[in-house]
DNA sequence: TTTGATATACGAAAACTATCGTAGATATTT
DNA sequence: AAATATCTACGATAGTTTTCGTATATCAAA
């Protein structure tokens, strides 16, 4: 079962991973901050989400609960995996050195990678 | 001039950057090897990249020449931004981390990438 | 020169995505 | 209880992407 949120619903997701568990509501407001479109409009795709598996409810109350089946980690992993087959030739020392290269890290950020390489580099 | 290739013309264009400069039956040829589909429909597909001005063609021959207008380089950072916006929150660093924390990096990767942050930090 | 292979062009269907209106159920307020 | 607000369900539409069939042109070979 094999499933890849549309950009939609990945903006979705954001908001459940971010509340842990939503309402349609919550979900629709929170997107309504950067963008314009209808109550329904998100009900819809939540709706179908759940079709999909993406997202489990509760509908025990009149307001159903949703959250989301799919973690943020698998779905980051899974939008890696994409990219890095399709324009990094596979090759994830390219992203990496792209992705930073373009990105101006602070010091912190360079010093988290570093010690996050060191580790990784002893276990080999 | 906003482009951002779909799945699909992604696909083409792997070809046409790997291959510098493709007639339709060689990425089509190549597509095969992984995909199964119709001739007509890279061809059409990749009409349809022209008039997007994804590719450039040549069309002096029979048989036309296309060449990718976009580099890779663009592509790259275009799904970068885009997968760094939707799930990772806006952190570059989280990007890298969890690139690294699945893939295995051998160690010439992880040098690679050691020497590509010494360089970055010096200049800063 | 006729046949067969290979090209492009193009229309149209199929599949998928996003958007919304409306209907009907349920809760809340007056 | 009647009016109002809020919820889900669902059909319909529009937009985009992918797929392919068919027509037509060009080239090569028999």
């Amino acid at each position: 079962m094999e499933l890849k949120p549309t950009e939609s619903e990945l903006e979705i997701l954001q908001v459940i991973w971010k509340k842990g568990q939503c309402t349609v509501r919550d979900v629709h407001e929170e997107l309504a901050k950067s963008k314009e479109s209808g109550y329904t409009t998100t009900l819809k795709l939540m709706q179908i989400m759940h079709e999909k598996g993406l997202v489990e409810r509760n509908t025990d109350a009149k307001t159903h609960l949703y959250k989301a089946v799919i973690t943020r980690g698998e779905a980051q992993q899974g939008a890696l995996d994409k990219i890095i087959s399709t324009v990094f030739k596979g090759s994830t020392s390219d992203l990496v050195i792209q992705a930073l290269g373009q990105h101006r890290a602070s010091k912190d950020e360079i010093d988290a990678i570093k010690n996050f390489l060191d580790q990784f580099d002893n276990k080999a």
